[in-house]
DNA sequence: GCTCCATCCGAGAACGGTTATCAAATCCTA
DNA sequence: TAGGATTTGATAACCGTTCTCGGATGGAGC
């Protein structure tokens, strides 16, 4: 776990590094869900010298400063994807993996009464919708929503 | 995954052997969450001999039965409890791992208009609240349960 | 531009939880 | 009671992630 929580950084703090805009570009140029591993592959693959650790490394800082969501798959595997920096959950198709970001002022405030009622403070949730999406159902009928 | 759902099961079944039997009974024992490796420890502390492999085989099980919850922690431990069989969320304190039950009508609402709206289909959902408990909070003024 | 030094990098080992392996033990059925 | 499929359990294998530590890097100050 990170220990930064608001605390200045203690002298030269963090640098902008060849690496971590390697990692950053990666992001930027998808909104798919991509793994660590995946991250790393596809760097070496274009021709970055990177090493495994460090996109980690550079994932949970992104991750811990609100640049990128993480979600945990099934297998336990987290996957990184460049975020909004709004708070929001996410819709998945449990076939083809697309995303939608979703808002849910009514899920907020339930979490916090919900919450309250039981005597629990500093509430944070954890909210993911897994569903199948209109062309994966094979409803092309009607319009995506998209 | 398992295959059978709903089929007669081939010659012999799933037999309830002592082992099974333990774990169920360890799992009765208490209203937290558990690891298996916690399960195992106890087992074994209790003198029954029995195999990790084993705890981990039964309790995947129960979760594919429906009779206990499974939640990730957040270091991605598997833990495990007996559970209401009806469909209802967690409300778990970050300090000591106490653990509340909760209905969210609402939220299951919610959840199926969001992902109509988005053309989703068969919506599934996943959500955990994490928060501090009273007790954990310092503010022992209410009575603490623990 | 150059030096200094904290930060960062990277290869690989370590780690921790979970799953697979497979021979031996167990239990149901006939 | 015998037969045969299921279950068990010690251990190895797996897999994603984190740690280690010597060396490289880059910004600040000169």
């Amino acid at each position: 776990m990170s220990t930064n929580h608001g605390a200045p950084l203690p002298a030269g703090g963090v640098r902008p590094t060849r690496q971590r805009r390697a990692i950053s570009a990666a992001l930027e140029a998808t909104a798919e869900f991509r793994s660590a591993q995946d991250i790393h592959d596809q760097l070496r693959r274009d021709g970055e010298t990177i090493g495994l650790a460090t996109v980690y490394r550079a994932l949970q800082a992104l991750a811990d400063g609100g640049q990128v969501d993480v979600v945990k798959t099934d297998s336990g595997e987290a996957v990184y994807r460049r975020c909004s920096p709004s708070h929001h959950h996410h819709l998945v198709c449990r076939v083809c993996g697309r995303t939608e970001e979703i808002q849910g002022p009514a899920v907020e405030q339930w979490a916090r009464t919900v919450a309250a009622k039981h005597g629990y403070d500093d509430v944070s949730h954890t909210i993911e919708l897994v569903g199948t999406c209109r062309p994966c159902a094979g409803r092309e009928d009607t319009a995506p929503a998209r």
